[in-house]
DNA sequence: AATGCGGGGGT
DNA sequence: ACCCCAGCATT
């Protein structure tokens, strides 16, 4: 027998065994399969679970997703993070039920074409839903691959992205694709951990490279290349008389597009006082120069993206005027509760858990 | 080929 | 503090 044919029947047995009971195997419907994937790119199963079974309550089908509003979708989606996700889901959803009158491509090809389906999320749906013999490659598949076979070629690397796929369509089975891919993720999910992985119960351990070299802890091999910039933010909440607040919809290219927020002013260090009066709505409003503004949070906020951390300051101007008597088109009128419809960040999120701004 | 995009959890 | 996660789109 093959080292291949060895790795991929081993791994099949255990995970027959062991794999975890989830909401989205067993089942060859599409559409399900097809949102399982989106919400689990780049995101742990314990963490997407519940935003599956939200999703699929809320929405038991392709249209009616596709019937949702863009705002309902990425309030559901809030505190997932990558929104784009969101977003290109409601866009597929949109051009399934109506370009394709429900029904979802049935090849790897035709998938790849669906906006916010990469080369990944093709082959889950092809392998789970229709049985074609593509490999799926994941984070787990080029762990376990780089392990037992030895392969120290960066996992992100333009060379290692063409070896690992090679290698994955060597071991595939492709009598049984569905099975072999999910119980290579499994496998590598729980047993062949990042961290800490159980090679005492891995009956792949005798012909596992890593194993046999002592290498687990150095594969696979990453290149990392990532620089976190600091990013200063100050909220200011503009607070009428009769407790309402101004929130504004993220536009343009960057973070958290098309969530909600208070006005930002964004600097370059920490703000004092003073800098915060360089927001545009102080002179859209009109506001008398005495005014002060007021910061609510003791502790600036830090909030950690991958790629940046941000630094975030919570003031408030208490102002006697009626929002609706200015033009203000870029801007919701919002009160304590009604803030709460709208999709915001989790670092939103967490201030108006922590600062009710009620009387 | 390189970069940007969230948030939670593990070590 | 650093790494990882059922990756993808854009440039």
């Amino acid at each position: 027998m093959s080292l291949s044919q060895l790795l991929s029947d081993e791994i099949k047995i255990w995970y027959k065994n062991n794999k975890r009971d989830l909401p989205w195997r067993n089942t060859k419907n599409p559409y399900k399969i097809w949102l399982s994937e989106i919400i689990l790119q780049q995101t742990q199963v314990k963490q997407g679970l519940p935003y599956y079974n939200k999703f699929l309550k809320a929405y038991a089908d392709v249209h009616k997703l596709a019937n949702a509003e863009e705002d309902e979708i990425l309030k559901m989606w809030q505190g997932l993070g990558y929104y784009s996700r969101a977003r290109n889901l409601h866009f597929t959803a949109k051009y399934i039920s109506k370009e394709c009158k429900g029904k979802f491509p049935k090849t790897y090809k035709e998938l790849l074409k669906l906006k916010g389906v990469g080369e990944y999320t093709a082959a889950a749906i092809a392998s789970f839903a229709y049985d074609e013999p593509v490999a799926v490659l994941d984070g787990n598949v080029y762990r376990v691959l780089s392990r037992y076979f030895g392969i120290d070629t960066p996992v992100n690397s333009t060379e290692g992205a063409k070896i690992f796929k090679s290698k994955a369509y060597e071991i595939l089975d492709e009598n049984k694709p569905a099975l072999h891919n999910q119980a290579m993720m499994e496998y590598g999910a729980l047993l062949c951990k990042p961290k800490s992985p159980d090679c005492m119960f891995c009956s792949l351990n005798p012909s596992c490279v890593a194993f046999q070299q002592n290498k687990t802890k150095s594969l696979p091999v990453k290149l990392k290349k990532l620089k976190r910039k600091k990013r200063f933010f100050n909220y200011i909440i503009f607070q009428s008389s009769d407790k309402e607040m101004l929130i504004k919809q993220r536009l343009g290219k960057d973070i958290w597009q098309k969530l909600y927020e208070f006005p930002l002013l964004e600097t370059q260090k920490p703000a004092n006082p003073r800098t915060v009066f360089d927001h545009e709505l102080f002179k859209k409003l009109n506001l008398p120069t005495q005014i002060k503004p007021t910061k609510i949070n003791s502790k600036t906020n830090k909030h950690v993206l991958t790629h940046q951390d941000i630094y975030a300051d919570f003031w408030l101007i208490e102002c006697s005027i009626d929002f609706k008597k200015f033009n203000l088109k870029d801007y919701e009128v919002v009160n304590y509760k009604s803030i709460r419809k709208f999709a915001v960040s989790i670092l939103i999120d967490k201030f108006l858990n922590n600062h009710i701004l009620e009387d």
